[in-house]
This record gives C-alpha cells, structure tokens and sequence, in this order.
DNA sequence: GTGTTTTACCGAAAGTCATTCGGTAAAGTT
DNA sequence: AACTTTACCGAATGACTTTCGGTAAAACAC
C-alpha cells in the first residue's frame, strides 16, 4: 500500500489514542494501538523510536489536558499549592488504567520544566529558601503520585475470620469507606497534613 | 529428565531469585529466573500460577526481609510512626531495580494485615478516632510509595539554555544535590512535614 | 509540467516472552 | 513390590516488539 493522500500519525495522535487505549484495557500493546489508528504495527516506528516513547508521549498528553492555569499563583501559596496538587491528581485519576503505566515513567522534559519552574516561583516569592524548594517539590509531587497508585489499587479485603486476629484493624475499617471515598479521604488528610507541615516551615 | 533426588525449586526460592533478578536487571523475565534458579522455564508453573504470582511473591519476600520489629509501639506515637516509614521505605531502597515492578502490584494478604494491624494499634492507642486512622496510615504509606519511586526516578537534567526561560527553577536546582541526597532530602522534609500536620489532628 | 527525492505507509520476518502439555523417572505410599 | 504422586524437562503455541525492504503518493526543484 501507498502513501496516504493525508498522513494518518503524528505523535500527538498516537500519544492521545495510547492513552485511550491503555485506560480502556488496563495495558498497552502496539497492535492494539495501531488497530485503534486504523495502521499497520510498523508504521508506528517512523513516528516514535519504540514502546518506552509512546508511554512518554502518554504522560505528556496527559500534561496537556491539564491546563497549567487550573491553578493561580496570585493566591496565598497554600491555596495555590493545594490547587497545584488537586489538578495534578485530577488529571491521572481521569485515566485510572492507565496509571500503572504512567507512574514509573518520566515525563518529558519541557513540560515538567514549565511546571516546575511555576511552582518554584511561588514557593520562593512565599519566602522559602532556594534549598528549601525543590525538596518540597519533591516531597508533594511524590505524595500526588503515591496517592494516585493508591487510588487504583485493589481495595483492602478483611475477611471476617481475621477480625479476631486484627481486632484494631477490624474496628478500623468498619469506619472506613470501602469505595473511591477511601483513597480521596486519604488524599485529602495527606494533602493537609503535609500543607500544615509546610506552613510551619515557612518564614513566618 | 526426572525429578531430582532433592526439590530445587520452592515459593520461598522462587521469590527471592525473582528479587535478586529484578534487582540485578532492572526487569523480570522467566527464562532469566529460571537460568538463576537452574530448571528450565516450565518447572516454575509447579510452584506458582503465573508472572504475577511471582511478583507477589517477591513483595512477600521484601516484607520478610524487613524484620517487622524496625520499630516499637512503646515510643510515643509520632516516633513509632517515623520508625515505621522509614524502615518501610528502607526495605524498598534496598532493592531500587525492582521497585517499578513492585510497586504497582499489591502486597500479599497476611504481611500487610500484620502491619496495618500493628500500625491501627498504634494511632487508636494515640487517641486518634477509628474513622481517622485509614487515612492516615493511607496517607503516609501513599507518600512512602511515591518516595520510593521518586527514588528511582531519572534525575531532573537542566540543561544551561533553559536558565534562561526558568530562572526561579534553575536557582532552585543550583541549591539542590543531584545525587541520592535528593530524595532523602525530600523524603525528610515530606515525612517531617506529614507528622507535623498529623500531630494537629491528634487529640492533643 | 516533468523528474527527482522524500515521506508515510504496508507486509513479512526475526527474536523474545509467557504459558501449556505430554513425557519421565525418582520419591513417597501402601 | 506395586502403585501413585511429585518435580522436573522439552517442545510447541501464540502474542508481542521491532526491523527491513518495498511502494506509491506527496513535496520539491527547475
């Protein structure tokens, strides 16, 4: 078969179609991607250099439907940090199947940069140290992306026989929800507590 | 070939080869940990059902690695807890190579129930309401996990000619270690963080 | 417009992987 | 001693990623 009269790839497209893929079926596969693209497996290759770039391509399309203005840095810091936060869950929980692939994968470089460099901004102007930032950075982003993996794990089962065993963990979990409550619960005692923790080591 | 005089193969073997390959390698494949265990391929299927049962098995492992007495509900509360996340992060640490592999897999039943159940007695016994302490504990153990993978991440690569278009974030990173100091910076001042804004929750 | 080069696809093939199945002889059982 | 079970092997299957040579349209030069 010939070129076609409009191409049919480009690395947005497949970025966005592996995206859809890996959420609808829990994993990603170049057949599967390419029969989603109406394309042969190998046409794929003249775009990316193989799977570990389109997986790049994944998170950087993820990148994009986040605006980066979902968040103000005219705000107190702790609001915009919050906001910063929310929209960075919001944006992995809105493709659960795919976040096992995303989350061992680095996003690339302009993107982090420009997200990055917006929260630098603000920490400093808050009055945090130059060696205070990127530690702080590091710390909630890690914090957004274990709370992301641990939405999408498989809820905790208590079978009735161990009650006897976990008595504490028992009583525990009779009030604890069993649904996505659980995990956004989670995020939001987390989300908190460590904006408190910051607060405390702010200039003032 | 028969079977051999004296079994070569057991869960127990199986895991912590599939640690030491995943470890070594940075992936795990069936033929390589059947080489390091020295059967062909097929005599695994005998002792587990699958790839996945193997993971599971070498998250097992990890958690019998990490003796379960790292830490000791006698301390106050927000000792214990520290003790805790960071033996919990240490077992990992000890294994970068596979940790993308673990840790997106859950732990296996008995293990996890023995430590939230550890964990729940410790909080409830701080006074923190049984409605209050699956968040927590789901909180930190989300910042641990995140940490952990932060861990192994690619190194942030700032290339000179971006100085310019971020300056805040090229300032920052000129105050920040590019080694593993990194994320232990940042696991500090995340766990610090977490245990301050924890403490505020707590009854007094 | 004609001729050349580049582009964007396809088809086939190679190499790896996880998994299944039937065979085999030793270990364990009665 | 006869039987059953166990723990391995070897071969085969089907899916996957990736490479490569072919092809005809598009893009460009003149």
């Amino acid at each position: 078969m010939p070129r076609p009269r409009t191409p049919l790839l480009d690395r947005r497209r497949i970025g966005a179609a592996a995206l859809r893929i890996a959420d609808e079926q829990g994993a990603l596969t170049i057949p599967a991607l390419a029969r989603e693209l109406g394309v042969a497996p190998s046409a794929l290759y003249h775009h990316v250099s193989g799977r570990e770039e389109i997986i790049s391509l994944m998170r950087e399309e993820l990148a994009l439907e986040t605006g980066p203005d979902d968040w103000d840095s005219a705000q107190p810091w702790e609001q915009a940090l919050e906001a910063w936060a929310r929209s960075y869950r919001t944006a992995f929980a809105a493709h659960p199947g795919a976040v096992p692939l995303l989350a061992t994968a680095p996003l690339a470089e302009p993107f982090m940069h420009a997200m990055y460099e917006k929260v630098a901004e603000l920490l400093l102007s808050a009055g945090f140290t130059t060696g205070q930032v990127m530690p702080l950075i590091n710390a909630l982003e890690s914090f957004i992306l274990g709370s992301v993996l641990d939405m999408v794990a498989p809820p905790v089962m208590v079978p009735a026989v161990t009650r006897e065993t976990t008595p504490h963990l028992g009583a525990v979990l009779d009030d604890t929800p069993t649904d996505h409550r659980r995990a956004e619960l989670a995020f939001d005692v987390g989300l908190r507590a460590m904006l408190t923790g910051f607060r405390e080591l702010s200039p003032r």
